[in-house]
DNA sequence: GATGAATGAGATTTCATTCAT
DNA sequence: TATGAATGAAATCTCATTCAT
């Protein structure tokens, strides 16, 4: 599949098509016959190249989501406050979504929310995502910067489910975006789970 | 729709039968007959009683949500710490899904994240619950209880997003069930959308 | 199925439903619900009284097309030049027309055109109507009136269906309708068949 | 959909296999899998030519009645008596069912007899038709060779009634059918239409 | 007579996938 | 590589008819 210089790449313009036309109608709404034609290609060679429509998501998620969980494992790796680390993560995921808000709407929307379909293929996969931030909150714990008595994994799945719900109210209008809504929102997610919604309190923190 | 006498009620048999069926098969994976053949009725009757399949689903989760956002707006009607007001919505939750998880499962798999599909449709319910829970945020904020620098709306995002991925972890294997469990998951969502992953700042701030 | 006082006679109700019923909506795109309905009786009533939905039709055709038997019967054993009789034939159609569009709007659509399926049941009855008429013809010839040359069948034939056509033409509103030219098409009719579209070309000629 | 090389054609195929089956069994009694066995192809190669089961019955009948159309405008144009026009037009259509009894079938019964369903689709190529006799009728009028008091278009109508009834009583063995029958046919329909069913009422005309 | 819930056979259409060229 | 004709399984929904009450 590797493919040193040549022309067009076909295999790129098909999956570059197939994230537009599923994000533009959903991937079970769409036929192959529609990423054929958004690519220009004939019917056929989407077969050439990928055994089946279900390869194309796979392909399309797969290439997206290694990126990421190499980046969560770059940034637990260094020696950063866990606001920082958490930070780096939804950073990333923000900026994704900015950079190609198509594809991350088909992973979120055709994938990783699609729980009795694709969500179910790549459940490995969106587990490693879980446990690696959970590693990163477990080091917080044992550096007493985070409660010890919520469960880092559960404190994964809260700051995973933040993120998504965020990414999922851009996807279909419910949230304004823009520049400055991305940027405080990267500040939001952060505050949220890790401060909380309380306001500190100074008093009974200094009483018990 | 009101049936006065008892009597089998094929209706609410074919209801719970869908219930099973699609939590079991999901529902695009499962054809009317398996649904009809589950409540031991003919084929067609389904279709007495019910336009379409969708409409099936609709129903399902029309029901409960809506018993939902009766129930959060009792909440918030009443005098209570916001505290007690969100974990009164958590319980609320959980225990639906402790006392029937086939549902919630069909709702939150098939509804509430299909969001290409039957979330699209419910999307005015959906954010029905976003919006009550929000008017609860920001009465907190009034309160001066809960911090006026996260929008009501990015809150309530945050603690249904938390919820959400609790469910989709319970039914999918994902978390550990059991009663216990439930218990302690109703209060690990309030301790941390509340008061954060963070242990208290001010007092360790006070030490160091 | 006499019935000689009696009340509502929800069988003649269900009969006169389907009349409107069939003309408004076809006799295969309505269902026998939508009868049930417009004659204000449940749904298993209809089935009380006739034993398939083709039944309702069928009688609804023999109804009328006996009676209409009958009157040529009648016409043709009258001593009557054959314009006469011609006319007589057409007057009664074209008031049947006019009396109860939609009956012989179902009628037409519904049974004579219907070829493949009604048309083809009644396919004696049809006939019959031919066969008389073809009679009357054989009579005008035999008197010197009309031509030997034109076989009495195909006669026949020529008349009726420039009436089905004209019905045809009033029921698609491709003709004008209204009490005048109800009673010229009668004219046109007679005309058209037994003297042609010819201006007679020896006796005009010879006169004028 | 012009196809310059030979092979098989599987598009003309299918419509020809349709012609039978349609003739063969009625519209609505086949099975678009009844085509394609007839066809000797699989079932969804009729849904790659034809977008539903309709169209196909649509293209029978519009490939068949544009050359009607053609025809009688063509006759229309040329310099010749009425009779002559009138007779070379009903002479194609008896030629048309001469040559192609199935294809005239489909046309006459499922089209324009079928008032409900395609007769209404195409109901202005049918209009066409009646409209361009009319006009060959109008100019007859002018020259002094037809009556003026017969409205032209109620003179097309008979012409068109007549030669209707006449194939409707070939196709559904009502009239004798053969080569002598065929050509006397066009020689009756021509003769009734034009001359009338009445012998030349020359004393009579003098007399009066 | 009257009701309407219950039955279930049946047909169109879609579209992923294959394959000959 | 590239094409697109050809394949055929699969599932929803309709609605005439039956039947228990």
């Amino acid at each position: 599949m590797v493919r040193a210089k040549s022309g067009p790449d076909k295999r790129r313009l098909i999956l570059d098509a197939a994230v537009r036309v599923f994000a533009r109608q959903g991937f079970h709404a769409c036929r192959v016959s529609d990423i054929a034609d958004e690519a220009g290609v004939a019917y056929g060679l989407v077969y050439h190249y990928f055994a089946s429509k279900d390869e194309v998501l796979d392909t399309l998620f797969l290439e997206r989501w290694n990126v990421m969980l190499e980046l969560i494992r770059e940034v637990d790796a260094q020696p950063l406050p866990v606001r920082e680390k958490l930070g780096a993560i939804t950073s990333f995921i923000v900026d994704s979504y900015r950079h190609d808000p198509d594809l991350m709407k088909v992973i979120i929307v055709e994938v990783t929310r699609a729980a009795n379909s694709f969500g179910q293929t790549h459940l490995g996969q969106i587990r490693e995502a879980y446990e690696l931030i959970g590693e990163i909150v477990t080091k917080a714990q044992e550096e007493g910067v985070f409660k010890p008595e919520i469960e880092a994994r559960f404190a994964a799945m809260a700051f995973y489910g933040t993120i998504e719900q965020l990414l999922t109210g851009w996807i279909f209008g419910l949230r304004p975006q823009g520049e400055e809504h991305f940027e405080r929102a990267k500040w939001l997610v952060v505050e949220t789970v890790c401060g909380g919604l309380e306001t500190s309190v100074v008093g009974e923190a200094s009483v018990s």
